[in-house]
DNA sequence: ACCCAGGTGGCCC
DNA sequence: GGGCCACATGGG
């Protein structure tokens, strides 16, 4: 595909679904932490284990850090998961108050560096990572989900076992390097997968359709 | 009673 | 280095 088409097909995502706004959050950190429940996991509970978070007063790596694994794990329990989650979030923020002081804005360097920083941190993979970098930190980074894989698979952009980084690249290498349009266009990818690319698709009203009129939706 | 949701790490071969 | 598996709640 070219570059020109795939802006195309953001314009027409803008168009067929309108701003996301996204990330819903108060901090960056709130984002940093939303990243991590969000795991495999409806975004509706996940508000509902920020909630109890911030209830607790939890909602900063200073206070997070002092809190007992049981707590955590009770309190972000309605996003699932919540033994792996709460390792996984204290993992986070004792990396994150050590390394930075608990402060975003300490987060200076290297895009890449921090990339690798991240995912030497337990429970932070490649998506939740790159979600960090990009919504929290602003950094121009496209997240790959499993909404962005099964649309590009479906209209046989790219094969079913592409890696990560392929997909990833599918999108840097055409795009400008700006963090505004991976943010927006990333969003529009998942509302996207989330109305007509479903698991059950609706092909025949796929907005893809009129920006890709040699590809046809394999499902 | 199913299926799905903004993944990751461990273990096996 | 890929293929399974566990992890768990809440909504359709």
């Amino acid at each position: 595909m070219e570059p020109d088409q795939l802006m195309r097909v953001y314009e027409r995502l803008l168009a067929r679904f309108g701003p996301q706004k996204w990330w819903p959050a108060r901090s960056p950190f709130e984002v940093m932490v939303g990243a991590v429940l969000t795991q495999n996991t409806a975004w509706t509970n996940v508000e509902k284990a920020i909630r109890n978070l911030r209830a607790a007063g939890l909602l900063s790596a200073r206070k997070l850090v002092g809190a007992p694994r049981d707590v955590v794990a009770e309190l972000v329990r309605p996003s699932g998961y919540y033994n792996v989650k709460a390792d996984r979030l204290l993992s986070f923020a004792r990396w994150f108050w050590e390394r930075y002081g608990g402060r975003v804005s300490a987060m200076r360097g290297a895009t890449q560096e921090l990339r690798a920083e991240l995912l030497a941190v337990r429970g932070i993979g490649e998506e939740t990572a790159d979600s960090m970098l990009l919504y929290a930190l602003g950094r121009p980074v496209f997240v790959v989900d499993a909404y962005t894989r099964r649309v590009l698979v479906r209209h046989g952009l790219l094969g079913a076992k592409a890696p990560y980084s392929e997909v990833q690249r599918f999108f840097e290498e055409r795009l400008p390097r700006d963090a505004s349009l991976y943010n927006e266009f990333h969003a529009l990818w998942v509302a996207l997968g989330k109305d007509v690319c479903r698991p059950s698709p609706r092909c025949e009203v796929c907005p893809l359709r009129e920006c890709l009129p040699d590809r046809v939706c394999a499902t």
